[in-house]
DNA sequence: CGCAGATATTTCAAACTCAAAATATTTATG
DNA sequence: CATAAATATTTTGAGTTTGAAATATCTGCG
């Protein structure tokens, strides 16, 4: 699978894991666990406050950056979720009336979804409160912090990806 | 819901979010996407490898730190989810014969639940190719970043915890 | 003892999620 | 042009997840 001791770091044949291969489980295990954590109190406030999900919040919050509308497979990928997981998501926000599909011009395959001004509207109001309960529940985070930790999980999320031209 | 500001740092009474909410969102957006990045990979080499999925490994992997077992209740606030979620996950475990459901003296209502000898032994092997895909994926966070990471994210998930007595 | 409230777990319905298969359409190739 | 391969999306089946309701049991209080 990998081999121990990956960067080539001096050191001798063992089969332990190393303490760098520890130190980097207990970080993920860390973020796991923060991950869960406020998911799980942006989830509940998401429903009480909005009686909404917050898998429909990303898929709105995703629009809202693309105002002309995104395809399925654009907004699948953006929030690296599967596609067919995305086609129920967008099924119950058009019933809500928030987002619609549009036909696309030579191309009968696809749609593109996009917001309606009612999604809009509800959007806009719903990101700035959102907002809000992420400060609240990051208070203990400086902004010197919030650099470092910004700094440091994009050197994790950016791995084996493929440099842009 | 929260005043802007909390902090009570110097400022004049604004409407727009701080700089400092902003960064703090951002951080978790960063959270979120390292955190679904790794879990799909991780996902995916269990599926392939294990023949099985990250809610079993995890239930497995709190199983075999308490070697005793564990209530059904303590294996869901360990994991951060609810109590229903649980019965299921343990249920296939059982089927597969890697934990076993064990009555409590004294407390009908309650059972303890235990790797049994064969999930022990799958777990211990599990471990420690798990460790080496964490370690593969987070190939680009040093020993120092690692440990910065660790420190930030328990400022946060401290937030608001219950001194303990 | 009797029984109200607390506790532990399961069941349930709805939503989310994935991977794979199915469908529909477009593009490329001979 | 025919049709194989590629692309975009939906459907499907299994599993995970939640929050609430249902069950079963225990505890404390009169």
């Amino acid at each position: 699978m990998n081999m121990n001791n990956s960067q080539g770091l001096p050191g001798h044949a063992e089969n332990e894991t190393s303490d760098l291969s520890k130190a980097r489980l207990r970080a993920w295990l860390q973020i796991l666990k923060v991950s869960r954590k406020v998911e799980g109190e942006l989830r509940e406030k998401m429903r009480l406050e909005f009686g909404s999900t917050l898998p429909r919040f990303d898929v709105l919050a995703a629009l809202y950056r693309e105002r002309d509308g995104m395809r399925m497979s654009e907004l699948s990928k953006s929030l690296m979720v599967s596609n067919g997981n995305v086609t129920g998501i967008v099924d119950r926000l058009v019933a809500e009336g928030l987002i619609v599909r549009v036909p696309v011009e030579n191309d009968r395959r696809a749609s593109i979804v996009r917001l309606t001004s009612d999604g809009e509207k509800d959007f806009a109001e719903r990101a700035l409160v959102h907002e809000s309960w992420v400060s609240d529940l990051f208070s203990d985070l400086s902004s010197g912090d919030a650099d470092a930790l910004i700094r440091i999980l994009r050197t994790i999320s950016h791995h084996n990806e493929a440099p842009h031209d």
